[in-house]
RNA sequence: GGUCCUGUGGCCGAGUGGCUAGGCAAAGCUCUGCAAAAGCUUCUACAGCGGUUCGAAUCCGCUCGGGACCUCCA
């Protein structure tokens, strides 16, 4: 069964087939980064990051772009339109690079612990000024694009009149249409240099406040909003690439601005298939800026914020997203989110002792038809609802589906070969496949040579002897006050004993 | 106001018109020196009202509720 995906531009989901096999392009708007992450952010990258995984697993050679806007986005509350960044930078003392740099940093280390896939390109907005302007003179030359004041506009109306005929209207992935939306738009600033409300800046004139400026035939400014998406697409994925991504927000005007930039420059749509991760909400609402409700990464990670009842490590996130569908809107809250820590570690440890059981299954003569076929569906099962349109969810439940089972072998209420040799091999090597490769999840081990391991085999075996000799006082005090460590002990069944640390 | 999305058991969340997703929580049982862990069992829900259909959580209509975008936003 073939990939499919839900394309945003034709509202369905569609088999997915590579512009030039086995080559994907792919591209998500990244983070600006005149500010930390925050939870929100982490689902389009882990989405994505999944998808890239899971295209290359299937055989594909991807180019995964994801940019840096350290440049050229705007705040246009009240009456001065000002550079983020340089905005900030006056209230920090800092060097507007400074700043970049160390949100980029906080960014990198977050998206590292929530071991998400490093793009294979990841440029940024200041490094492509040459490009942007190069895109806008060409805009300019097709006439739709005006200048004033030493800004330049790009011409909606115009576009929207000339590709209308050619099918492409302006909001054409978002369904808007332009004339509905005339009376609607707010006021803005600048709003008497534009033609008509809906144009939107391609390069702005920068004020001498302004601390980012670079020369362009306009004079000394910045780029508009959305034009470095456009040249940086064109630029390393070509001018007509596979996929594009990013949150639902950016459908418009963001992606609607790059679709109409593209087009006029290279003449063809960008992208064949736009995908859009929903949003998170906290008690039903949007986490956004403008809501106030924003929990860093950096704050989930170490529980420090008002809504937080402790801190959620970064695989329980990442868990947390893959439990629901990435076009569902999904609900932060300390419930859902301990519901995952919880079953995160369930899973984990039955993979685990799967894993662990490797050459000790014995011929399998005792094959459990209907069991073994059960195993197989559930395992098979994995390929085709990711192919549904990463339908992570489905594949989640199936693995605990197959928990059950694993757990029931370990605690031999099923007997070790009712599963053939061949289907046990083939759970192991799919677990592995799905858990680790695919949905990138990752438990620490602390590296300690074995030391640990060893002094807790110790601990074990003075506890075994302490039963033995019902000596209860000896082997209560070893496993209360190893769990008040953190280090829990577990008693199996044919005398044996397991532990495992709490992270 | 315009354009959309959505309403599933205590909570979170899948769901292609017929075959009780899954997780967490709760209760009982098994195992255990006692626990923990694990297993088994129980809790069979689809906002309301109509309609289509042999059959609807799933399709259609209306009502009510929630949300997103239209402005920076993942």
């Amino acid at each position: 069964m073939p990939l499919k995906v839900y394309n945003s531009l034709t509202r369905q989901k569609e088999t997915f087939t590579p512009l030039l096999a086995p080559y994907v392009g792919m591209y998500v708007c990244g983070p600006t980064v005149s500010g930390e992450s925050h939870l929100g952010h982490a689902r389009p990258y882990v989405t994505f990051d999944i998808l890239f995984r899971y295209l290359t697993h299937l055989g594909y050679k991807v180019r995964y772009v994801r940019n840096l806007t350290d440049a050229g986005h705007f705040e246009e509350e009240g009456k001065e339109a000002e550079d983020k960044i340089s905005k900030k930078a006056v209230l920090e003392k800092l060097e507007p690079m400074e700043l970049v740099q160390k949100y980029t940093n906080l960014y990198h280390w977050a998206m590292a612990l929530l071991n998400t896939l490093p793009p294979s390109i990841e440029p940024t907005a200041t490094g492509h000024i040459v490009e942007q302007i190069e895109m806008i003179k060409q805009i300019m030359a097709d006439g739709y694009a005006y200048e004033v004041n030493q800004s330049v506009y790009f011409d909606v109306e115009k576009y929207n009149t000339d590709f209308s005929k050619k099918g492409q209207p302006y909001g054409i992935l978002s369904g808007r249409i332009l004339e509905d939306q005339i009376d609607t738009t707010r006021e803005l600033d600048n709003q008497d240099e534009k033609r008509d409300k809906n144009d939107f800046a391609l390069w702005k004139h920068a004020p001498p406040e302004h601390i980012m400026r670079w020369q362009s035939p306009w004079g000394e400014g910045f780029p508009g909003w959305h034009i470095e998406c456009s040249a940086m697409s064109t630029k390393y994925l070509g001018e007509k690439f596979d996929i594009h991504g990013g949150g639902m927000d950016l459908q418009f005007p963001h992606h609607e601005c790059e679709i109409a930039q593209s087009t006029v420059c290279n003449h063809t749509m960008p992208a064949r298939y736009w995908m859009h991760n929903n949003m998170i909400t906290i008690n039903g609402r949007k986490m956004g800026k403008s809501y106030n409700n924003v929990i860093r990464l950096s704050e989930l990670f170490s529980g420090k914020h008002p809504l937080l009842l402790q801190a959620y490590h970064p695989m329980t996130i990442r868990f947390f997203l893959l439990q629901s569908h990435y076009r569902g809107t999904l609900d932060f809250s300390n419930e859902a989110l301990q519901a995952s820590e919880k079953a995160l570690k369930r899973l984990w440890e039955a993979y685990e002792w799967a894993l662990s059981q490797f050459g000790v299954r014995s011929a399998g003569l005792g094959v459990d038809r209907e069991l073994d076929e059960k195993v197989l569906k559930l395992v098979n099962e994995f390929d085709e609802f990711m192919d549904d349109d990463l339908n992570t969810a489905k594949v989640v439940a199936n693995m605990f589906e197959l928990v059950s089972v694993i757990n029931a072998v370990k605690d031999k209420h099923i007997a070790a070969d009712a599963i053939s040799a061949a289907t046990f091999s083939l759970l192991q090597k799919q677990l592995t496949l799905f858990i680790e490769d695919i949905f990138g999840l990752k438990m620490g081990h602390a590296d300690n040579n074995g030391k640990l391991d060893g002094v807790l085999q110790l601990l074990i075996d003075i506890r075994k002897e302490a039963r033995r000799r019902k000596d209860f006082v000896t082997s209560d005090k070893i496993r209360n006050e190893l769990a008040e460590l953190g280090v829990q002990l577990k008693d199996e069944k044919d005398g044996g004993m397991s532990y495992t640390i709490a992270s």
